[in-house]
Formats: C-alpha cells, sequence, structure tokens
DNA sequence: AATAGATAGTTCGAATTCGAAGGAGTTGGT
DNA sequence: ACCAACTCCTTCGAATTCGAACTATCTATT
C-alpha cells in the first residue's frame, strides 16, 4: 500500500473561499439552462447584452467588458463578433479615440433582453436570492461589496510576482 | 455611487447576485495566475488535486468530482486524463462498482500539492481572507453555506430528463 | 431470473477560451 | 515634430469545454 501524505490542511478561514467558488458555479451553471432555452444565449453573451443595456448612456468599450466580465479581451473579441453577426449588439468607433470600439445594444438585442430578463429574475430568485431572508441577503450583499471593494483596491493585473528570496 | 450595480430591469435585491459573480471571477483570477507560476497547473486541475487529498480515506469517483466543481463529466474526463498523464493522479476501479472509477493522489501529485499550497493561500489570503475581519468573515461563510444547503436541497445536476409529470 | 430504467464513465465533434503576437492609434517627454 | 512606451483591439493556434450518443453496469419491479 503506497503511503498516503495527507496534504496540508487548509487554515480554517478558507472555508470562505470553498464555499463562494461552488455556490458561484451553482448559480452560473442554473442560469445557462435557462439562458439557452429561452434566449439561444450563452451566459457570457447574456452578461454583454446585460452589460451594455445597463446604462445606455455611457457605452461600453471592449477593455471595459473584458474588465467587468473577467474575460480575455480575445475572448471578447469573439463573443461580441457573434453577437454582432446575430444582430444583437452594433460596434461603433469611439469618438474619443479611435482604437476604441465600442459596444451598443440593438433594438434586436434590447428586445431579447427583455425577453430573457423574466426566466432570469424567476431562475436567479429561485437559486440564489430565495434562499436567504431580506436581513440575510442584504449582508451578504454588504459583505460582497466590501470584499469587491478591497479587490478593485489593488493592484491591476500587472502585478509583478514578488521575489520571496528577501 | 452604490458599489454594486444592477440592470434598471432588474429588482435591487439581485445586486447579491452580480456581486458574487464578480468576485468569484476575480479570485479565480488571481488564483490562477500563481497555480500556472507555481505549479503548471490550471484551476481545475488544482481544484482536482486538492480534492482528491481532501480526505484520502474517502476516494473520489468522477461523479463526485464533476459535482463539487460543477464541471462537465466529459471535461472531467479530460482533465483527469491530463493529470494521470503526468503521474499526478491515478485512476482506480471502484470495489463496490464496476461502472465508477475512484480518482487518488500520487505521491507526486501530493508533493506537487504541497508544494503549491503556500503560495495559493497567500494568494487567497491577500485577495478575499484579508478583505474582512474575522467577525465578517465568519458571517460571510455562514450566509455561503445557507445558500448552498437551499441549492443542494434541490435537484440534482444530473437530474435532467424529459419524463411527463404524470 | 428477466426486463426496463437509472447511473458511471468515455468518446466524439463543435464551440469557446486563452495567451502571444501584431497592427494601429495615443501620449508624453524632449 | 519626433520617438518610445503604452493602450485598444484583432488574429492566430492550441488547449479546454460542453452536450449528445454510446457502452457497461447496477437496481427495482415483476
Amino acid at each position: 500500500m503506497p503511503d498516503v501524505t495527507v496534504p496540508p490542511a487548509l487554515p480554517p478561514e478558507f472555508g470562505v473561499y470553498f464555499a463562494l467558488l461552488e455556490v458561484s458555479a451553482l448559480v452560473q451553471h442554473g442560469v445557462e439552462g435557462q439562458l439557452r432555452r429561452d434566449g439561444g444565449l450563452s451566459f457570457v453573451q447574456f452578461q454583454i447584452l446585460a452589460m451594455c443595456g445597463e446604462d445606455p448612456s455611457s457605452p461600453k468599450s471592449m477593455t471595459d467588458l473584458a474588465d467587468r466580465l473577467v474575460h480575455s479581451k480575445s475572448g471578447l473579441t469573439y463573443q461580441v463578433g457573434q453577437l454582432a453577426k446575430a444582430g444583437l449588439v452594433e460596434r461603433v468607433p469611439s469618438p474619443h479615440d479611435d482604437r476604441a470600439v465600442n459596444v451598443t445594444l440593438s433594438a434586436k438585442g434590447a428586445a431579447l433582453l427583455e425577453r430573457v430578463l423574466p426566466g432570469h429574475v424567476a431562475v436567479v430568485r429561485e437559486v440564489l436570492v430565495d434562499a436567504l431572508d431580506d436581513v440575510d441577503r442584504d449582508e451578504l450583499t454588504r459583505l460582497l461589496g466590501m470584499v469587491l471593494r478591497h479587490m478593485r483596491s489593488q493592484p491591476r493585473r500587472s502585478a509583478r510576482r514578488a521575489s520571496p528570496p528577501s
């Protein structure tokens, strides 16, 4: 019998880490089915549409979308291409920066978003929102907001690895 | 200005949804870099190793892993294949069920896991754990645990068949 | 036992993802 | 005006992911 080395247990405060990952994965999975059925959309595509519809007065660049959705830029190029091909979004050259491309919802895209949203809301409610009462839900929102602020305040992705030797 | 913006069409209690998704994506992204650098592992591969090392006395089947990591079975087959090819895990036929395959850490896999874990813990701590004080972190853990229980009480992920409700 | 229906895992093709490399535009210092 | 460094986005190839179809095994009912 191979002696099984017991891997070092993680510190107990890391329960929050695993719980977070699993909850988020389960929510995404639950939502993906609905989006596919009701609108033929992948989760990422839905996120792009939702973000574009969020505030039409401030158009979103590819980089804005990639940062917020935590997606690679090349992946975004691909998905925005798919959505554009389907006539759901339009690429609009930025007036201020000739390098940038803004992505806006087309009328068709806005209509699809509205068609998909009720079912989406229902699934998220069933799977996530209804798991907690109002007080606990507000508390969870507050705590996640704190984490988000903490993360956003940290250095960008160009984080150089601190050489540990010294 | 609120920390968490929500598309106008969504009820306000859905802030928790967007916050959850973004936090989780950022944590994963932060962790991926460290895993790749320190161990040449993808996040999924690390999760598989970590889960196998969690409690060697209770071996994990492919389905166990797929359910817990919220991954497709075919994707798991691929990744376990990669890990086995690298000599990090071993496929062991289940003694109780000839259909099932259990995945166990090899000595090499356990060693790699131990080598990668300290840096991993450091990144998770920096990015997530340190965002909150002890009280808030425990509270977040508790709330996520409640959501998890709620989700798990619902039909399994594998439950997917066209069976007419007679 | 014998059958039907679930379950475990794999294989396959198609779609998606990422990182690296590259083209084009912008910025700031001189 | 110039040049270097930076940013925005796309293209490309390789790796990963999923769902559907399939084989083999288990379970429950008859």
